[in-house]
DNA sequence: ATGATTAATGTAAGCGCTTACATATTCAAT
DNA sequence: ATTGAATATGTAAGCGCTTACATTAATCAT
């Protein structure tokens, strides 16, 4: 039978005939050990096969070594992506990281938050901005830092406007509203991804409409339509908008899974993109270039972002640097969905 | 200056009037506890904004609530969509996951197999079967329950048998293989993921030629290829068969992405799929019904598989129940990218 | 050589919980 | 009332580490 509690770091000691502090600061500050003890630890170390119980270390260090990921859904590559960005980057500073996912529901949100919190994370990645106060004082007070990806806000006001290391959905969004306007197109409209607790969404659209006022053009708001994320209801949005009697000649989309199931669903119904209708995506996830006709889309670095999501909280944990936020740019990616409109 | 150091059970005690051991049942045993006390000990705690510190608890009950998960990449939606059903179902039994990726890397595996273990992971998610003895050995000398998913094997000599959670890559790929040749192919050539450390994609290619003894035909080893995991390089094998003097009537891929790579690379050179090339993948993930033709794959129910995985763990740890296999089934989705050769 | 510094190691006090065991309280049955 | 079992609560000993402080060994200037 074998013995089947693991070794402790007392037997470490007894072994290399060292006690149990000059073991501790053999894995923890080699520097304070010398040569020769620390050569007779670690091969003790190895014989036994020990390793540090992560309760006890934490509980007498105070630290866990640990940071915290919130994410709505690893089930959206986009967030897949950042998130095994970001785990590398945590990795190769030997950091874990506690994964929870909140269905993009608020309270969901927060009882993962206080729980990862409680757990022991040092630091924390949240998306976007959409929460309470509460949250924000709860994370202020414990002294918790936090970065907010996948957005980018200027509020001065808020209590959290320096935590961003994300990008301006309005403002690229805005862009490629203007790009389209560009191309001579008249009628316009956007299919959303849901706003509520959702700010990559909103803000996504108020680049839409900022377009509009920019050019000093009519702003119609029910030519933004919300609908959830997926194929089925994005086709659907899609087919009323082409079936009204003035249809558009041109629909930008919150996301590209919303522009794929327009696309699907219009090439359904026999029209031609972008002959017929041009439709724009954003995020240039896989499908926006393996959908024919390719998709212009708002391309994010959804990587990049993850590295520096890591690095910021790395720095602000280890070498106690300030807080302090960083945009990340997007550009649009021209590929066949977009063209200009046909004369008519 | 808000008070920093966040409260304690003791805290929570003098303010309840008891002793921390009820405050603890109060937690974590509340039966134990009369009606009166915990309501008082409860408001305590919510006055307090009370919440237990993970460290000590882990050193002091010996249990940690956590799960810890090694998949290859995040990246891979396949492994993304399971592991998000496997989150899910352990946050319903509020256990909490860590995750790792191996980057398909071997080594790195191990090391974080062990490192998962340390900071007190109850049970593990492994990926496939591809690994030295010796951890397997390692898992079992410290008792820790862990489940292979992905795989299904049933090689009764294995250490490690009976833990899987999966399906069948071989047979499920033979079944796809045994339909391509009752559609006529008689030149069939496949295109692999690399076999190294991924014994699905191993698996799958023994499946391609286990289809071929089953008819008694003669399997040539130099119709699979193996390449890596990207549109590019499936494209490039694609080409290469294409180009052949006796091009393949139907390619076989070993999953979705490279099938993908695979279309788009035929019809750039002006083939029609499927009329001049059949081409079937493996995983059924989103792109496969986005691309045109949409493609004829093998459905794997990958959010089964984590939820499964995950209850499987759940009972080990909370039950004792014994471990036991369980092999999901596949089936063939028929869509456009595979029909019968031409005659010619 | 000698005391003053500095470097290496040891001693032991926690870190904040859980839980076995001891003690106090309740309550049914006599 | 009294006893005893059952129930509720308290006491205190760890869990396996880290680290401030004490001690000892090594180094150095004089």
């Amino acid at each position: 039978m074998v013995d089947h509690t693991p070794p402790k770091l007392k037997d470490v000691a007894r072994l290399a005939g060292v006690s149990t502090a000059t073991v501790s600061r053999c894995l923890n500050a080699p520097e304070k050990v010398i040569d020769a003890t620390r050569k007779r630890v670690l091969s003790a170390v190895k014989e036994l096969g020990y390793m540090p119980n992560f309760g006890a270390r934490a509980l007498a260090a105070k630290r866990s070594h640990t940071i915290g990921a919130i994410i709505p859904t690893m089930e959206n590559s986009i967030f897949a992506r950042g998130l095994q960005a970001f785990q590398e980057k945590l990795s190769e500073h030997s950091f874990d990281l506690l994964v929870a996912s909140s269905s993009y529901k608020r309270e969901l949100e927060y009882k993962q938050i206080r729980s990862l919190v409680a757990r022991g994370a040092e630091g924390l990645l949240l998306i976007g901005t959409e929460r309470d106060d509460e949250i924000y004082e709860f994370l202020a007070d414990r002294n918790i830092p936090y970065v907010l990806s996948w957005s980018f806000q200027n509020n001065k006001d808020a209590p959290y406007h320096d935590h961003f290391v994300g990008f301006d959905n309005a403002s690229a969004m805005s862009e490629m509203t203007g790009r389209v306007m560009d191309l001579g197109h008249k009628n316009i409209t956007m299919i959303s991804g849901k706003h509520d607790g959702n700010d990559r969404a909103f803000e996504r659209a108020l680049g839409f409409k900022l377009a509009f006022e920019k050019r000093g053009l009519d702003f119609d708001a029910s030519s933004i339509v919300e609908t959830p994320y997926d194929f089925g209801n994005a086709g659907a949005a899609c087919q009323k908008m082409l079936e009204q009697s003035n249809p558009p000649t041109a629909i930008i989309c919150g996301n590209d899974v919303l522009a794929v199931g327009a696309i699907m669903r219009a090439q359904e119904l026999g029209m031609n993109v972008p002959q017929d209708v041009s439709i724009t995506g954003f995020d240039d996830i896989q499908i926006a270039s393996v959908i024919s006709p390719a998709l212009t889309t708002v391309h994010v670095p959804h990587r990049q972002m993850g590295h520096f999501a890591a690095k910021t909280l790395l720095d602000l944990i280890q070498n106690d640097e300030p807080i302090k936020s960083t945009k990340l740019s997007t550009h649009i990616v021209d590929r066949a969905s977009l063209s200009a409109p046909k004369k008519s």
